[in-house]
DNA sequence: AGGCGAATGTGATACTATAACAAAGGACCG
DNA sequence: CGGTCCTTTGTTATAGTATCACATTCGCCT
């Protein structure tokens, strides 16, 4: 896995991990992840074509994960190509870029909310509104490889997904 | 999630969580999980019929993860039906009731190691044996459910997996 | 024996993902 | 400018994973 370049601009959602679960200035949160996306590309040498700016920016749209088929249908609408490999690539070329992330346990993918830092985070997946937020894991991490070194385990990528309800829905629940 | 009440029995997986990765006794590991099951599950008034324990018998052959096509295809060898849901109602059972786990990021299923322990455990997947050992992980479960805290998120269920290699393989590459 | 709920068998279908190859687009160099 | 090479996209086909719905059978209880 390559590392990700630390960039200078700050990152909205370092200060406030729960911001998918929370009201926010979703504009703004948006335009940085895509434009810190675009950066971060071209410093690589690669491009943000089309079809995977637009695929960043439909799974920017929400703090939701999207299904490749929900991705593909969207893309289809704007005059895209309309077969599964079109959605896939893009989304395999970002998760790669680390600019977006699988979420193994709903099959779907979530837009990476800071992107260009080097991190491979715990996924936190409300199952009342859906959201999905990215907690901040390096303790996790820790941990992990801690529990890996004592067998002799050598972590070379890892997922952690943690399912339940976040403050907001289990305040309405109550 | 129901708890699982604890056995008498000894684990011989908790003293040796890399088990799945070394040489061992595999005959008395694997009739020692079925034991524990068909105990468990009784405990519980349910049943271990024919298919399902055929499957955890299945799953018991090895230390690695079967997708739910490969052990229907065993099934069907052995006069069981031959759709899906035939495997897919065995699998399912034996999550539920602790005695299997879900790799998600295999799409696959494994034995549980100690069941009838209350336990969410990391899995540690060699892509080089593709063996799958449960890992410890109650410092991990901690530290998720602190980061969960910290956002007001409350953690119902989760996966931990993490790829990579097992000491016996990075010996073999070595 | 009859009734009841759980478990299984079966056909059909939905959903997720990749292989393989053709065609188009861009960068580079002469 | 034209040619070459590599990357990206389009498209067909197919593989792999999972669930629905309904009929039937099994085990248990009375």
């Amino acid at each position: 896995m390559a590392p990700f370049a630390p960039t200078a601009d700050p990152c909205p959602s370092c200060d406030a991990p729960d911001l998918a679960f929370a009201q926010h200035d979703h504009g703004r949160c948006q335009s940085d992840a895509l434009s810190r996306a675009e950066g971060l590309v071209t410093a690589r040498g690669l491009r943000l074509t089309p079809v995977r700016r637009r695929v960043l920016e439909i799974l920017l749209e929400s703090h939701r994960a999207m299904g490749a088929y929900d991705v593909l249908n969207r893309l289809v609408a704007e005059g895209f190509g309309n077969q599964p490999p079109v959605a896939y690539r893009a989304l395999d070329f970002l998760e790669e870029q680390g600019l977006a992330h699988r979420i193994r346990r709903l099959n779907a993918f979530t837009a990476c909310m800071h992107p260009g830092e080097a991190h491979a985070p715990a996924f936190l997946i409300c199952h009342r509104c859906n959201a999905v937020a990215e907690a901040p894991a390096s303790a996790l991490r820790l941990a992990l490889n801690a529990a890996a070194d004592q067998v002799g385990f050598t972590v070379e990528g890892s997922n952690i997904e943690a399912v339940g309800q976040c403050a907001a829905c289990r305040g309405q629940a109550a």
